[in-house]
DNA sequence: ATGTCTTTGTGAACGCGTGCACAAAGATTG
DNA sequence: CAATCTTTGTGCACGCGTTCACAAAGACAT
């Protein structure tokens, strides 16, 4: 998931709802794949299917663009892919620019199927002297001093970050300023930027946080439900103890700041235990 | 944005909503940020601002958890992290497991933010033969032979997956059988597991399309502001080619966007077109 | 043409998430 | 102890997104 525009001013939003866009390239892949098998034309319900969708989600989100189906019939394959290749610009060469040739941005710059869809990977930028001039995906990395130059000579309005994570604001700073408007960023870090400029991020650390927090509470219900006693739990020590804020316990189970949690929402789930940093 | 699990059954209704669990990894991180400046406490409006949120938003989130602030002060950071890390699960150690190891999962495996935060890489596993016994950040590269058996021996429950799109849903159907029930899905493709799982995904190519979208359609407010005098927020102008510093334009039919889309069937420049796949 | 059958497009209801605005809680000062 | 100041916790309203359910549109058969 990748957040960035959380301010939505409905500035004349005459639009297609974001969430719709969000799911556009998602039909846009199901229905390449159809494509290319020859399929000529497919009913919500398949496409929905595909695209692991609601098929009246699906069908509510085609009429955002208008009316391409057919009743009784479908959709058309072709037209479609061509419509919501219009739609989400598609149609149009974006250069892009990756800034930061570690890990991660060597990857990025090694995947296919970025050029895939019109986007093309115009330059790889990074700040290592060492690193200049080394060929990366068949590209010569340039250093940062060109960073300005490359955008602007390109036309680049997309960028992405794969730096370390204390470097992405400076960076992300430098490529708005010469004329990037939509930022890609892989460094965990929000990044505060001017109105008008897009941001998406890709935050690993987070999403596996997510499944982790959804993954305890299944364990948790599953215990619950099976009555069965899990081990030990020992509690753990806990950390900034003092302090005086925040009620200790006052009731319910063991004593520590597990009561505190307890106190408002229900009694399981106290699985303290060591914490790192 | 599971794919998986659209489906939430509000079972036992005793939960944090999805919205705020994914805020809390957020929180978290600028938390230990002002931890490791030894900090002692921040008020809602900091930490909202230091997290990108609304901090009405943030305070909310945090009510979801209990009542651990102190009016006219603000929040005890260290509690607050513990409390977070513990509602997160990140108390406990989660063994991960990598499948896949081109590009980007190797890239994942050397990523040092993974184990910070209470996952640790349990192994890397790959279909080549050759790259059996590999290492890769210090870890021998195991082949998918002994896949069940590793997710077993080490009670691995999420698994990452970066193989090509194609070995996606087999990956996802041997890991669910040996006892995944969370993944992270790299690959470019749907997966359809059973109920209980859960997945996520992370698309590069997807959020490049929303980016896309976003621009093009700055790209297009742009020129109709610099055309003639909009005098009705009606329909937007059609962004013609040209003006502003949009990219190189490839193939696009003349015919009005917007009146293909406001009108039920736009007959006129309506052409379905070979597209870009 | 007429009737039947399939599938779209969408009105309407509903639930979730967001943000405002403010009373209450507690710190702090006199 | 009372007054004042700060900041939390949350009631409430609003808008977005999702889903159901169905009339209407068109294909197709007779
Ligand atoms: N590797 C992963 O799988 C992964 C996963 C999730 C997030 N991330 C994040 O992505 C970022 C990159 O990760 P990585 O593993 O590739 O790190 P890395 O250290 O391998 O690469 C970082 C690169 O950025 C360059 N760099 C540093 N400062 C720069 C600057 N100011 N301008 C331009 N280039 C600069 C460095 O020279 C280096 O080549 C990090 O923020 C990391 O947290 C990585
Ligand atoms: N590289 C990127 O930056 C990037 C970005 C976004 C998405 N992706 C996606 O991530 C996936 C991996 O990308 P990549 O660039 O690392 O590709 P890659 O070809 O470099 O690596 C794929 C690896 O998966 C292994 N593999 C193939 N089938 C397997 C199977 N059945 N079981 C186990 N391992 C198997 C291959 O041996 C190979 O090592 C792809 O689906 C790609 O679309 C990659």
């Amino acid at each position: 998931m990748a957040t960035g525009r959380t301010h939505r001013p409905a500035t004349r939003s005459r639009g297609i709802p974001e969430a719709t866009v969000a799911r556009l390239p998602l039909y846009l892949r199901a229905l390449t794949a159809l494509s290319e098998r020859s399929v000529p034309t497919v009913s919500s319900e398949e496409l929905a299917a595909a695209a692991g969708v609601n098929s009246a989600k699906l069908r509510k989100d085609f009429s955002y663009l208008g009316s391409y189906g057919t009743r009784g019939v479908g959709y058309d394959v072709e037209y479609l892919v061509y419509q919501i290749s219009r739609e989400l610009g598609l149609t149009q060469d974006w250069p892009v620019v990756i800034v930061g040739i570690g890990n991660l941005g060597a990857a990025l710059a090694n995947y296919g199927g970025f050029s895939a869809r019109g986007f093309r990977v115009a330059a790889l930028i990074d700040a290592d002297p060492a690193m200049a001039g080394k060929p990366v995906a068949g590209m010569p990395v340039q250093h940062t001093d060109d960073l300005e130059k490359i955008i602007e000579e390109n036309g680049v309005s997309i960028g992405v970050i794969a730096t370390p994570a204390g470097a992405a604001q400076q960076v992300s700073e430098r490529l708005i300023a010469a004329g990037v408007t939509s930022i890609l960023n892989f460094a965990p870090t929000v990044l505060s930027v001017p109105d008008g400029v897009d941001v998406r991020k890709v935050d690993l650390s987070i999403e596996l946080q997510i499944l982790a927090f959804h993954e305890q509470r299944k364990a948790g219900e599953e215990a619950a439900a099976g009555a069965s006693v899990p081990g030990g739990e020992g509690v753990a020590e806990v950390p900034g103890a003092g302090s005086g804020a925040a009620p200790a316990a006052a009731v319910e189970p063991p004593a520590g700041r597990a009561a505190a949690v307890a106190r408002k929402n229900g009694p399981e789930g106290d699985v303290p235990a060591v914490m790192p940093a």
